[in-house]
DNA sequence: TACTAGTGGATAATAATTATCAACCAGGAG
DNA sequence: CTCCTGGTTGATAATTATTATCCACTAGTA
């Protein structure tokens, strides 16, 4: 949990200028623990800073992500990808393209129970995030 | 990779009507290892079903979940999520309510290797699904 | 205090998904 | 096999989430 001036040397440190929206924005979202969406965060929002606008909000949620503020929670992907595999198996996206690819690892099938207290668990899900081979090999050309 | 026939079984079994929409959009996404989206397997089917629409794409894709024979991949969250904590942490995902509660856990900051050739991966999440505190409780009342 | 590049607010545009509804068909009765 | 009927489909409108646009305005600097 980040205080205000160590926000405004983030800002500082990486040249973006700190708007009175953009601080609101941060300091609310760190205020709460239920991962709001950019609607709910507008709605708090709004009875302090009643000219906010709602696209302020999404635009600073992704200057703070690019800045590494700030965490999306799930996948990125915009459209809901279905898969008729239904066993339990886990998946490696790409985030440089989208792809997905089964991981069967029984390894990753037990983990240990969720600490959450009062939660009844029903599965679970691993993602790992990165690059598939196509496009690490595109970016390792692009570095040389 | 269930085969026409076992499909045919569950369908009876569920009582559920099976159309040719159905099994086609079953077929197409049992036959692929993309995790399509639905305008993906749209795409493909048209060819061999022109007058298949997209909206029937959709609903047979949320009856196919219903049924059990398809997995949605990643969150069934409608809009993004956000979160002030970047360091690394998983949740546990309410289905019920949608609620997202923290875990921090280290046991699960490290997990085995993906074992996707080629692969890079730049870290990972877990997500446990189940029903949060207050949605269990509502559960057991409803069943008792 | 003045300058200016970048930002914010208002709103239009786009993309994904869901709702609506009349015509149609799967599956069971006869 | 034919008929019946409730559930399904296709076409399309509506809704929802997100992104783009554009001009007035302000943060940061001198
Ligand atoms: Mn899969
Ligand atoms: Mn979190
Ligand atoms: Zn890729
Ligand atoms: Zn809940």
């Amino acid at each position: 949990m980040k205080n205000r001036d160590e926000v405004r040397e983030l800002f500082k440190a990486k040249k973006v200028p700190l708007t009175h929206q953009r601080l609101a924005v941060y300091e609310e979202l760190s205020g709460r623990k239920d991962h709001p969406s950019a609607e709910a965060l507008y709605e708090s929002l709004k009875k302090d800073y009643p000219s906010l606008s709602l696209a302020t909000v999404y635009k600073t949620l992704q200057t703070l992500h690019e800045m590494g503020m700030v965490a999306r929670v799930d996948s990125p992907a915009a459209q809901a990808r279905y898969d008729a595999i239904v066993e339990t198996h886990h998946h490696a996206v790409c985030t440089a393209c989208g792809r997905i690819e089964d991981l069967f690892d029984p390894r990753l099938d037990t983990l240990p129970a969720p600490k959450a207290e009062g939660f009844v668990p029903s599965g679970h899900s691993v993602h790992f995030h990165g690059l598939c081979a196509r496009c690490a090999k595109a970016s390792a050309q692009k570095t040389r």
